[in-house]
DNA sequence: GCCGTTTTCGGCCCGACTGTTTTCAGTCG
């Protein structure tokens, strides 16, 4: 049987919880949640690198996780956990995504009233029984019956591409609402970082008076209902189901406020070990020294400072070695947004896109590009329309017009073609020959296992005409995971041949990702960002590929669109 | 369970908010 790394993590994770609510030591509990962590991210196949006795060197897996792991590729069990799913039902663990519910309560739940799943909870809530247990009360046992319905309700986390506007919604309101108390104001979190997907939105103000601040934040339109309100930190429930926490400080601990409340939770930790080792102490007030004098707060640029390392993006706090290369000072000078020159995969409406090639030029020149490719479907994909080959011969015919007019600007003829299941491409060589820019993309088959689809992609990237791969994963986020393709084995021939990888700007796509990225630029893979976009609106997407492959450390030469008009032709 | 520029034992990030308590435990991020 073949064990991924996912399936390792999530035994690990699960064997976390369990200790928690057995009441192990919780810094034992945090080596298996950090193990876990390090394998959900892993770039590769988990069962070579151990071969290679490579995951020994990964901080966080010691001897004791090293053998668990080795257990569980060898035999495809692991006594350890078996012996603790003995001990607990299997809805204990459950028991623990409801909010206001811990591993103490689960175990109190659990051992003293036989509550072993979500239903029990509810029908012991209900019974107004719960409110006698030690530490329990009425509040307690309405928050819970209230967390149980939440969670029943809730939703999957939500796209960064949404998240975005809604912060800006709800930052245009407070300070609409509490603009003479507000110095600053920016959003934190997961947000900030630029992570794919966005669990709950923060907000951090700095501002000498928190009271008015607060109040304003409880009265804005999106609150449904208000979980905390305090001096520090309140939270509130939005109509939508979203939850919205502010933080409030003093101007002086802006700084130190923000970098707490961005995170990482891993690379924040990581900071405050390197604080204590230098004998100093880091909270979101600041940077202090045994005997409380502050060294630091204003700004994030003084924090890290304090600590002797440069400042580190957000994107890249994510425990993935920013630290040791920020000692070292080896912090890449990343992409910005303003460094690319064109967008080279969209859609008209010959295709299933809504604009005219003129739209998308007018609105790529608004953004200050270069050049832009226009790349319809091609003939089989019938349900977005993919060109005939007559079709596209006339639309090359009319880009060639459309150029003839142009100054600075250069539109090139391209086409998203189908690999199909065979990895064939679905036009044939001469009418490719054609193409100024041919992008492969998978449409179909996509439950082709692991062997069969990664030689298909092989074959198609093999094509003298192909020279972009898109979207390489296929995953489309909260409804289709990637599929089972070997990226390792794409990145050798793309390596080989010159192909480019696309980071696809979509918000549900944003693929290839952050881990995938990073191992594209290791292995000297060229990546082209692009927003596939099917109506102009859709070129602003750009930014979230830019975050993504912030977060894949990527510097502007890593992305072949930053280059020139001129200097990008040659690379055709 | 992990780890080492106070190194093989003894640490391990830190504070806010809530609800239950008469001083704090549990949860959360």
């Amino acid at each position: 049987m073949k064990v991924d790394a996912t399936k390792v993590a999530s035994i690990l994770r699960e064997m976390a919880d369990l200790l928690s609510i057995k009441g192990e030591n919780p810094f034992r509990i945090r080596a298996y949640e950090k193990a876990a962590r390090t394998l959900e991210h892993l770039p590769g196949d988990m069962e070579a690198l151990y071969k290679q006795g490579k995951l020994k060197d990964i901080s966080g897996l010691g001897k004791g996780m090293l053998e668990k792991i080795a257990t569980i590729l060898n035999t495809g069990r692991l006594p350890a956990y078996e012996e603790l799913k003995k001990e607990f039902p299997e809805g204990t663990r459950e028991l623990l995504f409801i909010s206001e519910i811990g591993p103490k309560t689960v175990k109190l739940l659990y051992e003293e009233e036989g509550v072993k799943n979500i239903e029990d909870l509810e029908t012991f809530a209900k019974s107004g029984k719960l409110r006698d247990l030690p530490g329990m009360g009425a509040k307690t046992e309405e928050n819970i019956l209230r967390g149980i319905k939440l969670y029943r309700t809730s939703k999957a986390r939500i796209l960064l591409g949404r998240a975005q506007p809604l912060v800006e919604e709800v930052i245009a309101e407070l300070k609409n609402r509490a603009s003479s108390w507000i110095e600053k104001i920016s959003p934190a979190g997961s947000l900030r970082r630029g992570k794919e997907t966005i669990g709950d939105i923060d907000i951090l103000v700095s501002s000498r008076n928190s009271s008015p601040v607060m109040d304003g934040f409880a009265q804005l339109s999106f609150v449904k209902e208000i979980l905390a309100k305090g001096e520090t930190k309140s939270s509130i429930l939005t109509t939508q189901g979203l939850q919205i926490d502010l933080r409030v400080v003093s101007p002086d601990s802006f700084g130190a406020a923000l970098q707490y409340f961005t995170g990482s939770k891993s690379h924040n930790i990581n900071l405050r070990e390197r604080a204590i080792k230098r004998g100093l102490k880091i909270n979101e007030y600041g940077v202090f020294t045994r005997e409380g004098e502050k060294l630091a707060g204003k700004n994030e640029k003084e924090v890290y400072a304090s600590l002797d390392l440069p400042f580190i993006p957000p994107e890249l706090r994510e425990d993935r070695g920013e630290i040791e290369a920020a000692e070292k000072g080896r912090i890449p000078c990343l992409l910005r947004e303003k460094e690319i020159k064109g967008d080279l995969h969209m859609h008209t409406k010959m295709s299933d896109g809504v604009n005219t090639i003129e739209e998308l030029i007018e609105k790529a020149k608004s953004k200050g590009y270069e050049y832009i490719a226009i790349t319809d479907h091609s003939l089989s994909l019938k349900v977005a329309r993919g060109l005939s080959i007559e079709t596209l011969l006339a639309q090359i015919k009319e880009i060639k017009k459309i150029n003839s007019h142009l100054e600075g600007f250069k539109v090139l003829a391209g086409s998203e073609v189908d690999i199909k299941k065979d990895g064939s491409l679905d036009y044939p060589d001469e009418i490719l020959g054609k193409l100024d820019i041919v992008i492969a993309a998978i449409h179909t088959g996509f439950k082709q296992d692991k062997k069969t689809i990664t030689a298909r992609v092989v074959k198609a990237i093999q094509s003298p005409f192909v020279r972009i791969f898109a979207h390489p994963t296929g995953r489309l986020l909260g409804e289709r995971e990637a599929y089972a393709v070997d990226l390792n084995k794409v990145l050798e021939v793309a390596k080989d041949r010159g192909i480019w990888l696309e980071i696809n700007a979509q918000p549900q796509r944003l693929d290839l990702t952050d881990i995938w990225i990073m191992e594209a630029k290791k292995k000297g893979v060229k990546l082209a960002i692009n927003t596939d976009a099917h109506n102009k609106e859709g070129l602003d997407f750009m930014s979230l590929g830019v975050a993504t492959a912030r977060r894949g450390w990527c510097q502007a030469p890593d992305v072949v669109n930053t280059l020139s008009l001129e200097e990008f032709i040659h690379k055709l």
